[in-house]
DNA sequence: GATGAATGAGCGTTCATTCAT
DNA sequence: TATGAATGAACGCTCATTCAT
């Protein structure tokens, strides 16, 4: 079960094909199994069961997240910059893999509870820069100091995944980045005080 | 397939609590008979297929949130005490039922494609009220009046969706009714400009 | 379950024809009742189940034949001519109805064992009939006197049923009764010796 | 889902044996299954479905008859020995197989239209050799020149059916070989006119 | 007699997982 | 490691029959 081997990377992208071609339910063991090139037998080699597999995709994927969000805060100089620039990295990054936009915002959804609930602590690395974020503009004067993080927090989040979502709802049909500064104005604003 | 008798609302409630405890994919139509207290037979008589189940569970539930911002639009003075209901009422209704919490945030997000598009469709004459306030705030200078309605109602909608289902994968562990003030706080402030 | 009042017939009518326009298996009681313009309910007052309905059926019509032939040995000079006489009777009137000539030939024998065995209990008098008519020959001197009487029985009537089972797949697309007098003649021949 | 794998024949021969000892109607794919000694699952590897392995069975075994058959047209002399052969075959090809005579004759008729019209078009092969005897026999001066070949071959297959049936239906209880010296007797004293 | 709402047993098929090769 | 044939548990839906009115 080793996840540094070539084949672990070549199941898990074959997932978020399969699933974002035949949606989440129609996305057979078989069917990611024939889009990676492998046996079926081979996957249980590399992943426990299914399951383990969609939480992988999303833990990779959502790595990528993290990784920029990181880079993001190292190198950004006032919270709003920083703020403005997660925003415009999360919307690029799914506006680029539409796959990988129909998966993480339709179709892993439909999992079960356990497996959401696995996803939701993958998240939550995400959602602590963001949080860091927050504060440092409630500490720096940028963002009201009196606000809730959790909530503003909520607030921050909610609304790219509302946008993206419906987006992709649309099938991609208008351009997902033409909103990115509206959003960033509309949040900034509310989180000003 | 009578939608006003007795039987049809009995079914419709006893689905709620069924997904709620059992979770979606748990939740056999055997299992909703049992918990209506009819034979399995009897929900045919009012139900399509277990697919009208739960878009009638949804539509009966949602009824009542586009019921009620109807009357808060009819009776609110200003925008923003609009505004500020509507997010009042979204929050208590949800609060007063668990049970219909976890359905509507939790699993009917597991269902299809096809269920999800028509539950979309029920949604969207509560989206359809909800642009209603925003527009009369953004005319009477209550909100920017230079803000993207879509983008403004993503925010609003998918802050508010955030919240509840962040506490609801909590187990309803806090007061959800603490949030409201905070939501709405921020919301006027972005919306504003 | 009074066979002789008016409600009785109009279900075996009603019978037949739902059974020859859904085909045996889509022919529910619920439809056959509405055909016949009654309740379900009222089926069970007249019929013990549906096994009984489709005897039933069968038992009526197959009476006309029965009848027919009755008068046909009566009236009839010799075997031969009442040999004649009762294949014409025999595809006169299930070319005359086409609706029963679907259910007697297609679709009553998609019953199960059970039933096709009490049908054949019904044509047994049927039978019974043709079998005077050939050993009246025999002695006669018209058929082979030494042939099998249950072997040309059943070659008499396995010839005529197979004629008209052949013409109502092929869906009454040509004239069954020009087919008659050819069956006749190989018929006739065949028993002469 | 390759028919030349042993289990492939493995489990049309059990099918034969189900439905033969169970009915049509009682012969669930589980109790084919089980007769086969594979899993329920496994039965899918090799048939589409249920229809799928009823119409295989069919396939199958009548194969059998028309290979006789052709050999019997081939190797024959006359038309009146091809005749007497054919009849020769199916009667002793049923009389050594009591589950395969009962599958045939009266459960696979249970099946509904659709089946009913692949398995019609199977018949067909066999239904055209009969023909060429026919014919033949008629050009020769052996069968009545005269005759209608279509009625004639309802006349020959519609006996041999009959006559199986009948002895299905009386539970083997006599000896089928017996009757055929005499069906040949009298078809061939029809057919020569 | 007549109704029709309610009953509940019964089954074909899918697919994640295993394991002999 | 890799394979892929085989497994078998699990469930939505139909429809003949009943029975309170």
């Amino acid at each position: 079960m080793n996840r540094d081997k070539p084949k672990y990377k070549q199941i898990v992208d074959a997932a978020v094909i399969a699933i974002a071609e035949n949606g989440y339910h129609q996305a057979q063991v078989s069917k990611i199994a024939k889009q990676a090139g492998v046996a079926d037998g081979t996957i249980y080699l590399y992943f426990k069961n299914k399951e383990d597999i969609l939480i992988s995709v999303f833990q990779e994927k959502m790595g990528v997240f993290v990784e920029n969000l990181t880079e993001i805060i190292q190198k950004g100089k006032t919270p709003i910059e920083k703020l403005s620039n997660m925003i415009d990295n999360h919307f690029q990054v799914l506006a680029n893999d539409h796959h990988l936009a129909t998966v993480t915002q339709l179709e892993l959804r439909q999992s079960n509870k356990d497996i959401r609930m696995k996803i939701n602590m993958i998240l939550k690395e995400y959602l602590r820069l963001l949080d860091e974020i927050l504060i440092e503009g409630m500490t720096k004067g940028d963002f009201d100091p009196t606000m809730d993080v959790r909530v503003a927090r909520q607030m921050v989040f909610g609304t790219i995944d509302e946008n993206i979502t419906t987006w992709v709802m649309n099938e991609f049909r208008y351009d997902l980045l033409e909103s990115a500064p509206k959003v960033k104005k509309l949040l900034i604003n509310g989180l000003k005080g």
